[in-house]
DNA sequence: ACTATAAAAGTGTTCTGAACACCTGATGAC
DNA sequence: GTCATCAGGTGTTCAGAACACTTTTATAGT
């Protein structure tokens, strides 16, 4: 794309008015991802702000995962944008009284127990696999009792059924959940009743069952809230499989 | 809470140790929600570091939803944390290619069924009734095709279930992705064979069915998303309520 | 000619100090 | 008592310099 002059900008609030151009320029394409910004004082110059008032836009759009500074090589507009902007302060929102934890936990049943009825649209034979493979090294974890290893395999039983989806947007959001709740309480080791609901999921899967899959995920993530709050409420509707 | 002495940051990107120590002393219960920060200067003077750097710091948590700077006035903690910090970028988002529009809707789909899920166990008789309201001046909207008053009455109609579950944390994400769709092309006005689903939906939650809830609304969107992406696969099981 | 080290250029990072703009409360005129 | 004005506090913007990191270039040794 030819790069003609860059019109200054101009409003009461210069550090806003900076932001919301350099957003426009990249969303109009005067700048494609993964491509190198001009240099800050060149680009203050051009812009006619001030350096310390462009920074201050170029930080935000970073806190957004829209730009990337790295030190002595350029600012670069992220070529995998839409990152975890949430993660670093969902838990600050909690602490501010925005946000509680049962409230985490009913979206994150919501999003998994969604995501687990559309993976079984989307799953591959070989990712229907490897979730078993995983289901087997987990039970033999939970047997050596290696919770490090039980905690990282649950994870990626999770990831996995995002994955199959291939919804980047959801599975943002359900990873930085589960971050989130398992940075404000350390996570129980996984039970081998837990591990029993893990397999009714992805039984489901691999039989193509999308609300037996559904269903079952939501009472997974229910029984896993529960044991947080026990006096919390439990669906629980059928567990049977249709 | 009585204030010690401000311990100051250090770190190789000071910026970012900056966001981190104010954030934990946030999370930590050191400013209070509303509460009025240390003018930037001294501020800047107890953290060690210079002003440019606070501001950086600032205009980040600001962009986050944590601080709200107010020209003239002050610094102030959020009282109403975890704003919509999406919403500005996810056009940006999808400009970037990280995104895409059937993803949003996909996205859009398995939250709202899912809120309409716990709807059901959380609906008020006030709110079902407000509900088959908005149904009725939909169905004279439409008859009198006032596009406009169709619109409102739409969002409406799903503000008001997210209000049911009361879910903040999905209720800011549902109502992101409805803004960011209804901006990337302009919905398209309300029709009657979707008010019969707006019916459906409203009819298993007054009915307290969890399930036909949840599958009407998937319907719902699906259908919604089908006239924008005439070749996208519609899930489309069973309609029947159960 | 090749490689390893050193220098230089390019770029982001941080700090200081000043001037400006906005809001608020105190002061004084009517 | 009410209103206008002013002074102080606070956020906002800018300019320039010094520093740190990275990349490229130049140099020296083999």
């Amino acid at each position: 794309m030819e790069k003609g002059p860059i019109k200054p900008v101009h409003r009461r609030q210069i550090s806003t008015a900076t932001i919301d151009r350099i957003l426009s320029m990249i969303s109009d394409g005067y700048w494609s991802p993964g491509e190198c910004l001009p240099p800050q004082r060149d680009l203050a110059k051009s812009l006619g702000v001030g350096m310390s008032t462009l920074r201050e836009a170029l930080q935000s759009l970073q806190t957004m995962g829209v730009l990337e500074m790295r030190h002595g090589s350029g600012t670069f507009v992220s070529s995998q944008p839409f990152v975890e902007p949430y993660e670093k302060f969902i838990d600050v929102s909690v602490s501010l009284g925005g946000l509680d934890l049962e409230m985490l936990f009913e979206a994150r049943g919501i999003i998994e127990s969604g995501l687990a009825f559309h993976a079984v649209e989307h799953a591959t034979e070989d990712q229907i696999n490897e979730l078993f493979d995983i289901l087997q090294r987990e039970w033999e974890c939970i047997e050596a009792k290696d919770h490090e290893c039980c905690h990282d395999l649950d994870l990626a039983f999770h990831r996995l059924i995002a994955t199959m989806v291939n919804n980047k947007f959801l599975a943002q959001i359900d990873s930085t959940l589960f971050k989130a709740l398992d940075q404000l309480f350390r996570v129980l080791p996984l039970t081998k009743e837990g591990w029993k609901l893990h397999y009714v999921v992805a039984e489901a899967i691999r039989d193509r069952d999308s609300f037996g899959a559904s269903e079952a995920m939501r009472t997974l993530i229910e029984s896993s809230a529960a044991r947080y709050f026990p006096y919390m409420k439990v669906t629980s509707h059928k567990m049977e499989v249709q």
